[in-house]
DNA sequence: TATCAATATGCGAAAAAAAACATATCGCAA
DNA sequence: TTGCGATATGTTTTTTTTCGCATATTGATA
């Protein structure tokens, strides 16, 4: 719940975005990304995982090669070919990231929520 | 600094944004509308908050009227014509939040801060 | 060795966002 | 009663992003 019942600010929320940027103040990975890379971790190709989010494959694969290529190194071994046609599997610092990322998003949810109790209260006073 | 000199991680670093929202799921207010806020009341007027943010005085005026359809309240009063063609000045409820989110913004930082630590410290490993 | 599913990319269209341009209104003061 | 500077908007242009379509490559397996 935003501000306290009956206040002007009844139906307004705090929201809030963490991502990761380079020194050139480009962002590199940010919610969507890091949900891309777990489903790739869950369904062992970037196929799949687009298909669970939604998204098309060109633009799954495209968010994967940008961030790598800002990054500097590989998140996903691809792999091309074979039976199966090929698959994709996250690099070592791949699930290292993600594994960082989800723990800092509970952080950050537990620190959000007291500062968006203490700004209601302001408003409110 | 980012990570750890040396570390692949080095020239990484963590970002966020906060801002409000409606139940619509509509953002309302960010850094640069609270920031031009500031401005207005600094300043005196929305052409002069313009001018010293470097923004057209067009984007201005319909940046601060889209905020105050959102939230369904006014957040300038403004006033034109007279010898100095108008002025704008912060209502009470526009004075308050942009000073709940001076607030928030500080207390947003210092647990950036920490959390940032952690997710890098995870990264090193 | 032909097939098949997944990776790999280029490119043009379409949609969305931002910036620029053009006016109109208003009211005090000279 | 005219000029000036700030508010108030509609329209158009430009820029940026996103989407969709097409096409090539790869290699285990039947």
């Amino acid at each position: 719940m935003a501000g306290s019942k009956g206040s002007k600010y009844y139906d307004i929320f705090l929201k809030f975005k963490v991502w990761l940027e380079n020194t050139k103040g480009q962002g590199i990975l940010g919610d969507g990304k890091f949900e891309l890379l777990e489903m790739i971790d869950k369904h062992g190709s970037l196929s799949a995982a687009a298909d669970k989010m939604g998204v098309s494959y060109r633009k799954a694969w495209g968010n994967v090669k940008e961030a790598e290529e800002k990054l500097g190194f590989l998140l996903v071994e691809k792999h091309r070919g074979g039976a199966q046609g090929g698959n994709s599997v996250l690099t070592p610092e791949g699930k290292r990231l993600v594994e960082a990322y989800k723990e800092l998003l509970v952080e950050f949810d537990n620190a959000i929520h007291l500062i968006t109790k203490k700004f209601f209260n302001k408003l409110n006073t």
